[in-house]
RNA sequence: GGCGCCGUAGCCAAGUGGUAAGGCAGAGGUCUGCAAAACCUCGAUUCGUCGGUUCGAUUCCGACCGGCGCCUCCA
């Protein structure tokens, strides 16, 4: 265990407060996930890009982290989109659940222990409703959908402040108001209609068919999970974004402590928006790009990282062209120092300044991320770490304590946390060797000032996307 | 209308009641046959505007201007 706790920003309590896990080191973690309905744009994976570097530090912070994620596919938006393509549900989902795995892998986001998707929790979903019907918290509406009645749950509205809000005049005009109690209720159990039919979104209940409100997944999936592998009724975090505050995690608490009567959740954080020119990127705007569409461009998915991470998760940022150029270039600059750095190790010869820089390093991003996982601080100490430590193998004198700044460097900038260094691209040994040789003939083309030949072989390497470095150590490639 | 967020150099973006991190871009320099990489130097007398509190505010309070989000099954 650390000794000083991370610190968070809960929700809640509108405070940073340092986590305090129920039973540490455990830490339960549920995030909520796509709806695989379509591809997942870039503004949604700044959410899950986020709650990956939380759980990537917690670990690295000695917690056992427990992180479930779920799928949503069965909604509105699924059911609709099915039925527009003539799909049955799981048929529509199915494709894009798998899409979203593959956008997962390319952005380098750990994997969640456990991936819920809605459909294969059905029992858990009608139990629950059960469990709220008993305890008289929820009802059956005239159209014979079930609703939570917010009027039997007193704190609701706690983590959205919603008493001190007032709905706004006419903005909630719900088609179903008559069928209940008060116009806040919400549904936790729809009956199943035609449409729902047709694409095999319904399922047989004691309080009829139908299928789960949005809502509902969560809080089954969630508690079940943890029951099943903690043994507890309380998530010790629960992420996701600034949007899903109101109604959804509103609702999620009252059904799930409606249900066991025991606090669902300890910790609340909320992701902030990725903007287009200002406004939200969403599918509704138009104005999203796709995970595979970066990767088509053949973007680096570490500089779309390093991008994110150089804003606060809780402030909105905004998704140009320029800034993930200039994350780009970022990126190579951590590439070059890191190749430096393993090339420096060969003639390492003892002590020095690089491992005061190296404590330093460690200890500043511990301290950055500590503080309400403030990854910009931690970047910008990254890139200090960089600039000093190039300074120091810029002396003549050997270079010293490699092994440490290099081990230093890459927990904090490689696959342990950041994981922001770019990937070269691979090279066969065949290519490979035809760069030796071209590289050897360079260099007698140097040797006896034929200065031209030796730029046209540069060029030569140039083309096939092989840039060269003459360094004092000799001739270094890489391919782009 | 209610609740909430934001406005810091050309662009992106941290931050603190005591005088402004970092990245990208730009200029000059060192090194180099050239280039690349790296390093050094330079840039906000100033943190939307106007007031207030304070010995002192970018940081706290108020007003105003500008941008945005939620209140619509949106990460």
């Amino acid at each position: 265990m650390p000794n000083t706790p991370p610190s968070l920003f809960n929700t809640l309590t509108r405070r940073v407060e340092p986590l305090q896990p129920l039973a540490p080191p455990r830490v339960t973690l549920y995030t909520c996930g796509p709806t695989v309905w379509n591809y997942a744009h870039i503004g949604n994976f700044r959410t899950f890009l986020f709650e990956d570097l939380l759980r990537r530090w917690l670990e690295r912070s000695g917690y056992d982290v427990f992180h479930i994620m779920n799928l949503t596919d069965v909604d509105d938006r699924t059911i609709k989109a099915a039925r527009q393509a003539g799909k049955k549900l799981t048929a529509h989902t199915a494709p894009f659940t798998k899409a979203f795995f593959e956008d997962r892998d390319y952005l380098r986001i750990k994997p969640a222990h456990v991936y819920t998707p809605a459909t294969e929790y059905m029992p858990q979903m009608i139990a629950l409703v059960s469990k709220l019907l008993e305890r008289g918290v929820a009802y059956k509406g005239e159209d014979g959908s079930v609703y939570f009645a917010i009027a039997k749950f007193p704190t609701y509205g706690r983590l959205s402040q919603l008493d001190r809000r007032e709905i706004k005049v006419g903005a909630r005009v719900a088609s179903d108001e008559y069928a209940k109690g008060d116009p806040s209720d919400f549904a936790v159990w729809k009956k199943a209609d035609a449409e729902d039919e047709a694409v095999g979104a319904a399922w047989d209940a004691p309080f009829g068919r139908g299928r789960p409100g949005w809502h509902l997944e969560c809080s089954a999936m969630s508690l079940s999970e943890i029951a099943q592998c903690c043994g507890v009724q309380t998530l010790d975090i629960h992420a996701g974004g600034i949007d899903l505050i109101f109604p959804h995690h509103e609702n999620e608490i009252a059904q799930s402590e409606g249900a066991t009567g025991q606090q669902f959740s300890r910790h609340w954080v909320h992701g902030e928006f990725l903007n287009v020119r200002g406004t939200k990127m969403s599918k509704r705007h138009g104005n999203f790009l796709t995970a595979r569409d970066l990767r088509e461009q053949g973007i680096d998915a570490a500089a779309l990282r390093l991008l994110f991470f150089q804003t606060h998760y809780r402030q909105s940022v905004d998704f140009t062209d320029e800034a993930l150029e200039a994350a780009t270039e970022g990126v190579g600059r951590l590439g070059e120092f890191h190749a430096r750095l393993a090339e420096s190790g060969k003639r390492e010869t003892g002590d020095g300044p690089l491992g005061g820089l190296s404590v330093k390093l460690e200890q500043d991003v511990a301290t950055a991320l500590n503080d309400d996982l403030n990854a910009p601080r931690a970047v910008a100490v990254l890139f200090e770490f960089v600039r000093a430590a190039n300074r120091e193998l810029d002396k003549p004198e050997p270079p010293r304590s490699v092994a440490r700044a290099l081990e230093a460097f890459q927990q904090v900038a490689g696959k342990e946390l950041l994981d922001v260094l770019p990937t070269r691209r691979a090279v066969d040994p065949a290519t490979a060797s035809w760069i030796d040789e071209r590289i050897a003939a360079r260099a007698q083309a140097r040797k006896s000032k034929d200065f031209k030949a030796a730029d046209a072989i540069r060029a030569e390497l140039a083309a096939q996307g092989i840039d060269i470095e003459d360094t004092p150590l000799g001739t270094k490639w890489k391919a782009r």
